[in-house]
DNA sequence: CCCTGCCTTGACCAGGGGGTCAAGGTGGTG
DNA sequence: CACCACCTTGACCCCCTGGTCAAGGCAGGG
């Protein structure tokens, strides 16, 4: 294995990995991680199979990578759609409706949640990762309990269930069981989400 | 490949299969379907490599065997805690607890469905057994709706959100990141559940 | 005691796929 | 032009793993 973590990379040669981490975002959605061979992302991205390993170890780190950037940006947009001055509540709602639009947008990239979620030989490396956004839930969920908005259940189970939630439906949008735009669905989740929060405080 | 079609097995033979079922359902539980080697069931089992082939054609059939043995052990477990003259918000609200806790009993089997929803190799050949439980909340969705329990939500949707909600629970208390009992976390996702879906009255 | 059908073994095979490497561009800088 | 660092190639290696097989128990029945 050479050194590939000092390597330094040119403008094209960023570009080229990025079109190597597309390709096999797009195979790995596909086909699931396992299944897809070093070849095939190659062969996606039209370049010979030795230049992967120019720009990733293995392929593992190929998988890491990609899972990395793309909870970023699931990350991003999810404190994006949040509003600030609202309550604990809505920003859970606005951050649900976000994840499933997002997902949407991403179809192939967001897919690797379920082959994350199988594959042990790649999970762990990535378990911890999976902890932030539930983290943040959490400490959502504690704050509408301090404002009273939600009873005192345990949070970890709350947020165990939104972000099920999300990725269960977004799940079966992308998997076609589901016939509805991606809006549509995103309140749909939104809804059911906080319907199923708000019954919290009755319990 | 031998025609293991045919075969006939004594009582120990049984036996023996149900041993290499057991081993594998611990493995590929533990480990996904595509990273459990062979060799590795067999050795669980205490038996020689060879074997396997003995009372399987190959080690998709095994995995398939398994997950049909799964799914018909659940599909038991829910219509036995369905009480037929309930009403249907009731019977999907008794399956689903019902779920949770087969699924709490038999973590080893259940944890296959994991691998099954990421593994495309797999995948294939079961998705269709998958529907069986979708079908059968599709149709408890439509009763409730014509009783006017619930609002005309599209079923397939509502019946996502359910075995969604089942799905994630479970695989949370299956991988420790809730710490709760198999019979609490039954009648809390019970009830997030009904909420979720009484809610869709007021849509 | 032998024969037949079930069971068990472990060495063996073949191919597939991750990872390596030597050789050859290509472009920018002194 | 020469040099160097970056990039690209495709043949090659070799292990790993699913699957095969010939040989050998070990019942039980005739």
């Amino acid at each position: 294995m050479t050194a590939t973590a000092t390597r330094t990379h040119t403008e094209q040669g960023l570009e080229r990995k990025h079109q190597l981490l597309e390709a096999a975002a797009r195979l790995f959605s596909t086909k699931g991680y396992s299944s897809t061979r070093i070849a095939d992302i190659c062969a996606e991205a039209g370049v010979a199979k030795g230049l992967m390993y120019w720009y990733f170890p293995t392929k593992q780190s190929l998988f890491a990578e990609l899972v990395r950037t793309m909870r970023q940006q699931l990350r991003r947009a999810q404190a994006a759609a949040m509003d600030p001055s609202a309550d604990a509540v809505t920003r859970i709602r606005q951050g649900t409706v976000a994840s499933v639009l997002f997902m949407a947008e991403h179809r192939a990239y967001f897919a690797l949640l379920d082959v994350e979620r199988a594959d042990d030989e790649v999970a762990g490396i990535l378990r911890a990762g999976s902890d932030v956004y539930a983290t943040d839930l959490v400490r959502l969920v504690r704050e509408a309990q301090r404002s009273g908005q939600l009873a005192d259940t345990d949070p970890q189970l709350v947020a165990t269930g939104v972000m099920g939630a999300v990725a269960s439906f977004s799940h079966a949008l992308r998997h076609g069981s589901i016939d509805i735009t991606a809006a549509e669905l995103a309140e749909f989740v939104g809804d059911w989400v906080a319907r199923a929060l708000q019954g919290t405080l009755t319990a």
